[in-house]
RNA sequence: GGGCUCGUAGCUCAGCUGGAAGAGCGCUGCCUUUGCAAGGCAGAGGCCCUGGGUUCAAAUCCCAGCGAGUCCA
């Protein structure tokens, strides 16, 4: 790129005084009005300033007012800065610069900006350099930019790059600035889209301003700047930004910038940590004023620190271990200096810590902080340096206002991290005993951190204090990094060839209970027409878009199946285009029911919202909404879950409104004015493009809206809210009805309550004792079976019937066995309630009850097998009924029929599977009798299959493999 | 928006490549002791988050949902 071409406008005041140098050091070009060597910045040149103010001593209130009065007495207008949380944006997070108050919409042209020219002081945070924030002695998490902006468009010149630099010159002398220590480094300036040339201005080898000029845009051809091609545009931006700290700092002369910022704060930690009576020692003192004049040069990454650690350590001739045992609990004050600050300002302005967006990037400080707190080792709350800190930044009384929320914030934050690290120390120690003795795997290491937040450094210290040596690469996070990185899928936006047409006229502003309407077609387009006017919303704002039918000037009527907005032109999609003319007059018709639940539910959905914020509290904002006809959905920022009282509490009230029946005020209104008069609270729903936007007042609530209303809020009816959920941490959802939907689902609960109690036979306000008891009844019936299975299975096994009637059976005599069965216990035959019968005696099986008794074998000596089939028996019975039945005997199978299927289950005493047998082998062989399959151990094995009738077979065929089998050994022994 | 982890007794968690739900702490009762700390014995306490699926068999495998946590953009 050319650089001379970018700063011709610039080099026309700086030809004056000043003269063209190039820095000996990095090569870059730059200004001043006496000779110099170097640019006179980081790490080109020392700082000068520490100890030797370069400017007329201020403090921050005192800077910020010169500042922005120097601008108003100029010409400028006073801009109120606009939240941190850029909500207005979608591509990023946090405001970082002035500029990003006026992206996209202002710096494109499709919004007037709210003055011009205009001087603001904006609060920023930039969280990329937070590791180094305490230890560079500069950097800061959050900072003020003063700024002043001038937007030049075609036709309406403000000013460029002259007056800028005119103005830079002239405002640093008026703080008192050496003319000659003020010097204009050029360097390509390129971000958000945009680009252009910019000056950094330094004094005392400190930046404290960029002066960018902003007049290019990203193009496919054009000159290249930073790897990206641009090319002029229309518009041209004066971007400057003024670090409003860094003044005050170059104002004082202290150490470091937080010295200079915060002192108040810095030695309330300072005294709450004793580290006061160190600083006294010369020593000490020595040491930390060579690190904070030598921290100036550090860059922005760990390994530069490591490098700065050493030659500052060596320059002041000790030990690199000695001066991070001085410096770092120090540097430790400063981060928890610089992150409560940036708390305020992230919570004060509507952050809710969440594992999402903005919300996580709150936690994140959170967290740093609370663990710098841990490691200064004082009593010393987070709570209570974020109160000070509230109490300092009194030029914001916003923050004052909401500090118990805030407080309430960080109480939860703090709450939620300890049990966090409490759980993680005790996976670490579950783990330190896996790995006792053996090297921590560094992949046990990322999953800690990954997913359950454990910072890789308090896993070293839990490890090593169970005495496992926990080792950290030196790259840990760069390799989380790049685990995570990713193959970016950019969604190519869909063009729309746009007609062109005039906008079409949207009548259901003017008309909201105009059910038909007249227009003309003025364009057709597949599948859709165009009309000069409307009654179709065409969707927008969480509002589905409308439905209905056109009726052509021959009396063709057509179905609209949706409405959408392309630019400024309603297209109706239509389910038949061709009966259309271009130039006829129509009659138009939308769906009222299904207009009039739409507009019903966004109307509710503004009551809702201010009645969830007067609940909740201020913080409460709109992160999403969705209108529907039977249900709606309201998504808005909250740290905790909702409770069962405050939903009903929020229901109370938004009906309450309703039934106040207000009028529902719509207007529209110059953006800057509504923005003066309502505040960002408007753009709870987005924010809408246009010079002029759509205001909805109900009741208290105010909103920028361009949906659909009710004229007033009674119409909207009945209002339930049916359920609220967490969607993230940070965020609950409500689900609502309203109007007829809020009778069907009234209707729809009543018809559960009443089916349910008309099952259980008793009144509905019965229903939640007799449910609870029913639960009790169900869970003592359920062990009371479990109990008497068990006994059972003794009984079975022990009963002297059964074993009668086997020997019987097994001596074939026919006749005992009848008189067995036939005078079985009493007892036994109550507790089966079954007839006994002997009709199975030729298959050498006889029934009773539910005991199908069958044989014991004695194929070996010493070896008995017994085989048996209950009816009606789990598997969880044969298994125990089997493991008694081992006691007497060397070999059990058991057959089982329940529900229709067939269970068999082999156990074994250990000698025998000695000897070479296996149940499970048998298992799976007898199995497939019964069509299916099983398998277990050598001791124990269980299995099964749907053929209940052939269970007799399949036992058979079991005791038969296991007499083969017996044999089989005895031949070979 | 994406990735990962986890839902089992009141609490903290085991439960492997599917095959009879466990431990520690806590709770109840008894025993030991002058008492306490503690110990011994016995016991209660589980919709293994919910719903599907696979399977002879699911706490375990697969899918969906609900809930919790965490890292990144």
């Amino acid at each position: 790129m050319s650089n001379e071409q970018l700063s011709l406008g610039a080099l026309e005041y700086l030809r004056d005084d000043f003269a063209p140098r190039r820095c000996a050091s990095c090569g870059s070009q730059f200004w001043t009005r006496e000779e110099q060597s170097t640019c006179g910045d980081a790490p080109c040149a020392p700082y000068t300033f520490i100890g030797a103010p370069v400017l007329k001593k201020r403090q921050l209130n005192d800077m910020r007012e010169f500042y922005l009065s120097f601008f108003e007495r100029r010409g400028h207008t006073r801009v109120q800065p606009y939240p941190i949380i850029a909500r207005w944006r979608e591509d990023v997070l946090l405001v970082n610069a002035s500029i990003y108050d006026f992206q996209p919409l202002v710096t494109s042209g499709k919004v007037p900006p709210p003055a011009n020219p205009l001087t603001i002081s904006q609060p920023c945070v930039r969280l990329k350099d937070i590791d180094i924030v305490g230890k560079s002695g500069r950097h800061l998490t959050n900072f003020e930019m003063m700024a002043h902006h001038a937007f030049n468009y075609p036709g309406c010149q403000i000013y460029w790059s002259n007056e800028t630099v005119a103005y830079c010159d002239t405002l640093l002398q008026k703080l008192g600035a050496d003319p000659s220590a003020i010097t204009y480094k050029e360097s390509p300036w390129a971000g958000g889209g945009n680009a252009g040339l910019s000056l950094e201005v330094l004094v005392g080898g400190l930046e404290l301003a960029t002066l960018v000029f902003m007049d290019m845009q990203r193009s496919k051809t054009g000159m290249l700047i930073k790897g990206e091609r641009y090319e002029h545009m229309e518009t041209s931006i004066v971007d400057t930004g003024y670090g409003l700290e860094r003044m005050v700092w170059a104002a004082n002369g202290m150490p470091t910038i937080y010295d200079a910022v915060m002192p108040d704060i810095v030695n309330y930690l300072i005294e709450g940590t004793g580290l006061e009576h160190s600083l006294e020692d010369p020593h000490y003192a020595n040491i930390l004023a060579q690190n904070a004049r030598l921290a100036g040069l550090v860059g922005v990454n760990g390994s530069n620190l490591r490098g700065l650690r050493k030659r500052v350590a060596t320059s002041i001739g000790i030990a690199v271990e000695e001066l991070m045992r001085i410096v770092e609990p120090i540097e430790t004050v400063y981060t928890i200096a610089d992150h409560s600050r940036c708390l305020v300002f992230m919570l004060g302005d509507g952050i809710v810590p969440s594992n999402v967006k903005a919300g996580y990037l709150a936690r994140l400080v959170i967290r740093k902080a609370l663990r710098s707190l841990q490691g200064l080792n004082c009593d010393i709350g987070l709570e209570e340096v974020i109160r000070k800190q509230i109490e300092n930044l009194s030029a914001f009384t916003l923050y004052e206002a909401r500090e118990e929320t805030i407080i309430d914030m960080i109480r939860h934050e703090t709450t939620k991290y300890s049990s966090t690290i409490a759980k993680g120390k005790r996976l670490v120690a579950s783990l330190a005993q896996r790995y006792r003795g053996q090297s921590f795997p560094l992949e046990e290491l990322v999953t800690l951190y990954d997913s359950h937040g454990m910072p890789p450094e308090v896993v070293a210290a839990v490890g090593n204090e169970i005495g496992t040596n926990v080792e950290l690469p030196d790259d840990f996070y760069s390799l989380i990094t790049n685990m995570h990185e990713r193959v970016e899928v950019r969604e190519e936006p869909s063009t729309e060839s746009v007609l062109d047409l005039p906008a079409t006229y949207r009548l259901f502003y003017d008309e909201p209970e105009h059910v038909t309407f007249q227009a003309r077609v003025i364009g057709l387009s597949k599948g859709g027409v165009i009309l000069d006017r409307t009654l179709f919303y065409p969707g927008g704002g969480g509002q589905p878009e409308d439905t209905g039918h056109i009726t052509t000037g021959v009396g063709t009527k057509v179905r609209v199946l949706a409405a959408r907005l392309v630019q400024q032109l309603v297209i109706h999609e239509v389910e038949d285009v061709t009966p259309f003319v271009i130039g006829e007059s129509v009659r138009g018709e939308i769906d009222i029911d299904r207009r009039q639940s739409l507009a019903r539910h966004h109307t509710a959905t503004h009551i809702l919202l201010a009645s969830i914020r007067d609940v909740l509290g201020n913080h409460i904002w709109q992160e999403g909404a969705q209108k529907g006809v039977a249900r709606s959905r309201l998504d808005v920022s909250h740290y905790k879950k909702v409770t069962d009282d405050e939903r009903k509490e929020i229901e109370r009230r938004a009906n309450r409104v309703i039934m106040d029946d207000l009028p529902v005020e719509q207007k529209w209104m110059d953006r800057n004015e509504a923005e003066q008069a309502y505040g960002f609270a408007l753009y709870q729903g987005g924010v809408p493009p246009g010079a002029v936007i759509r205001i909805v007042h109900v009741g208290a609530d105010v909103q920028a809206c361009a949906g659909t209303h009710m004229t007033s809020t009674g119409k909207v009816g009945p209002l339930r809210i049916v359920k609220t959920e967490r969607i993230q941490d940070g965020v609950e959802r409500f689900e609502f009805a309203a109007g007829i939907a809020a009778i069907l689902y009234d209707q729809e609960r009543d018809a559960i309550v009443s089916k349910s109690s008309k099952t259980l036979r008793v009144p509905p306000e019965q229903l939640p004792s007799t449910t609870s008891r029913f639960f009790e009844e169900w869970k003592e019936l359920g062990k009371e079976n479990e109990k008497l299975r068990e006994q059972k299975a003794k009984f079975v096994s022990e009963s002297p019937s059964i074993k009668k009637a086997q020997d019987a059976l097994n001596a074939g005599d026919l006749n005992t066995l009848r008189d067995i069965l036939s005078s079985l216990d009493a007892a036994f035959k109550r507790l089966t309630n079954v007839a006994v019968t002997v009709d199975t005696v030729p298959n050498m099986v006889a029934q009773v009850g539910d005991v199908m008794v069958s044989t014991v074998e004695q194929p070996k000596p010493g070896i008995k097998v017994y085989s048996m089939t209950l009816i009606d028996a789990n598997m969880k019975e044969l298994l125990r009924t089997s493991q008694e039945l081992l006691n007497d005997n060397a070999v059990v199978i058991l057959g089982g029929v329940r529900a229709g299927k067939a269970n068999i289950v082999i156990m074994m005493r250990t000698d025998v599977v000695k000897k070479g047998l296996n149940a499970a082998m048998i298992v799976k062989e007898v199995c497939s009798i019964l069509g299916g399959r099983g398998g277990g151990r050598p001791e124990r094995a269980q299995g099964g299959g749907p053929y209940a009738d052939k269970i007799n077979e399949a036992v058979n065929q079991a005791k038969k493999l296991v007499r083969e089998k017996l044999e089989a050994i005895g031949q070979a022994g």
